[in-house]
DNA sequence: TTGAAAGCGCTAACAG
DNA sequence: CTGTTAGCGCTTTCAA
């Protein structure tokens, strides 16, 4: 049938000890019922014929993949980045896998992955928002895979959200604005239609703002790029804003590019907010003040919930994380 | 032996169809032998049970994975990050999935990675670098899965390397600082122990230094406040250099921020280059003078190598990737 | 404490 | 073009 069958099978471990395959067995998953000798043998062998039990086999035979599964939009921002390597951690500490796709933030790319990962046999699915094709979802409830959202903070969603709530945070970052002075604001955000997310922000801004508060929303690329570009729309379009709140660091960084060339000054001329603290908010000259998204930590929490979910069947629980504004040194106090 | 067990089998959807198993296994592995008629029933079937192949059990029955593993040090790098996207995609485009492992730059947790990976039936690997632990070695000889090392070019390593030359490429740069009149060159770099690459640049920029040209090293923290921490250092330690030289752009970054602070402009007072041309690095200002590496075309051609090695049997060939120096505005003439 | 044997879901001869 | 059947390597009763 096949050729590259090189590894030693437990049948070969058997024969190796002189003992059934079923002993190997019980001495691989640490089953107690081993003599200590007998165990130590077992050991020996495998080390010897550098055995690596089959995880095709095993699965196939126990239904238990020891995997779950994650899509994301992008890993080539650093908040997904980190937010993978606290599941991956998590998960590798309780003994299961990550298995990953990104989906470029595409609906239908998200569906074909997805399916890709439940035929691995995923035990459980970690989703960025609540924008899912239904097809996806139908498929979770059907083959019964537990799933949660991530980076959201959803109430009423019938599935668990463990995240930030985009809306609330985006309104205090308004409000925040306000209280240092601020009237006439420029929001710049990514592409909405790509990320419920920024959406749930944009909302959040809408609602801080009154009958004294003008805000103006631009929309760019989620890049340093995108930020700048933004910038300069906002300079002509918005000139006599104060402020400029944006919804990704990336961004933000953009803005202080761009103002650099143009020779203006943060915050005198104009004040900044960011939105993630990434490891370099507090180094940016003027020290970015943004708002702390625990992206790691995030990721350490729904991997345990999934792990305990997966081991002791409870149900996963929809939890709200925690982020605060980081005041440094980028808006300041308007009279 | 298990609960979960939801899923509908290839049984059914030959129950559903009245045909046989070896009929639907035809038609979901694509084979011409199967009546067209035949082939949509059983299509139609397997989208009314919404069935998905178990790829556990036909790993196990053809001892193909489908599967390749990748290990990097971290994900929160953005040139690992672009290269692991490189990869997913291609992969994907020939229909395997790529799992992935951070080391976190630690050889025995690399081993540890390597195992579980291997266990999991991936059938080639992506290391980086060419320092790993032997046992790994062995391990991926013994069970004959063929692996590369990546980011680096060393043609007399009998592993298979498909990268750019770093010690050349370092050299080069200094050559460069050097053909711009500069003299006295602190280089900025991240921790030499866990990163043969970063030891081959320094290798490389030594190489290039002579009697009239003088190199300073720094080691630090790869991240940006490892960098304008370098920058404190070399300030004072090493004042009267005209250039500094960082062996990533995230240090380069760094260094901007530190000069910002201190006043200083860029490159009036200081030349600064970097290394990797991130998305951002022709945004700074001033504009960076960097080596562009291509990490993610790098992750796709390592991927299609691979996909190709896998399918065909033909081995993995070492490859050299050029990369070239960008120059932009902050590298200044001394005269 | 150990062994024998029945599958897990699928592929791939082989036979028709 | 379609069906029958023997495993793939492992876990897990059930017996001993």
């Amino acid at each position: 049938m096949n050729m590259r069958k090189i590894g030693a099978s437990i049948r070969d471990v058997a024969k190796e000890t002189g003992l059934s395959i079923a002993t190997v067995s019980r001495v691989m998953n640490g089953n107690a019922n081993v003599n200590s000798k007998t165990r130590q043998q077992v050991l020996d062998a495998c080390e010897r014929l550098d055995y690596l039990p089959n995880s095709a086999a095993r699965a196939l035979s126990t239904s238990r993949s020891k995997t779950v599964a994650a899509i994301i939009p992008t890993i080539e921002h650093s908040v997904f980045a980190k937010f993978i390597s606290g599941i991956e951690q998590t998960l590798g500490e309780h003994g299961y896998s990550l298995v990953m796709a990104v989906s470029n933030a595409d609906e239908k790319e998200e569906l074909k992955a997805a399916r890709k990962l439940l035929g691995m046999g995923a035990e459980a699915f970690i989703l960025s928002g609540a924008r899912h094709d239904t097809a996806l979802l139908q498929s979770l409830l059907r083959h019964d895979v537990p799933h949660v959202f991530t980076s959201i903070w959803d109430p009423d969603n019938p599935v668990a959200t463990i995240g930030y709530d985009n809306a609330k945070l985006a309104e205090e970052a308004v409000e925040y604005l306000v209280s240092m002075g601020h009237r006439k604001i420029s929001v710049v955000h990514g592409p909405l239609f790509e990320s419920d997310r920024t959406a749930a922000r944009k909302e959040g801004a809408e609602k801080a703002a009154n009958s004294t508060t003008n805000l103006q929303f631009f929309e760019t690329d989620l890049s340093i790029s995108g930020g700048k570009a933004a910038l300069g729309r906002l300079l002509s379009t918005n000139a006599d804003c104060t402020a400029v709140l944006c919804f990704s660091d990336v961004l933000a960084m953009g803005v202080y590019f761009g103002l650099a060339e143009t020779g203006k000054s943060i915050p005198k001329d104009l004040s900044v907010m960011g939105f993630d603290n990434l490891d370099w908010a507090g180094e940016t000259v003027p020290a970015l003040t943004t708002i702390n998204l625990p992206a790691s930590g995030m990721g350490r929490i729904v991997a345990k919930q999934i792990v305990q979910c997966l081991e002791t069947g409870s149900p996963l629980r929809k939890q709200r994380l925690s982020a605060e504004i980081v005041e440094r040194a980028s808006v300041r106090q308007i009279t």
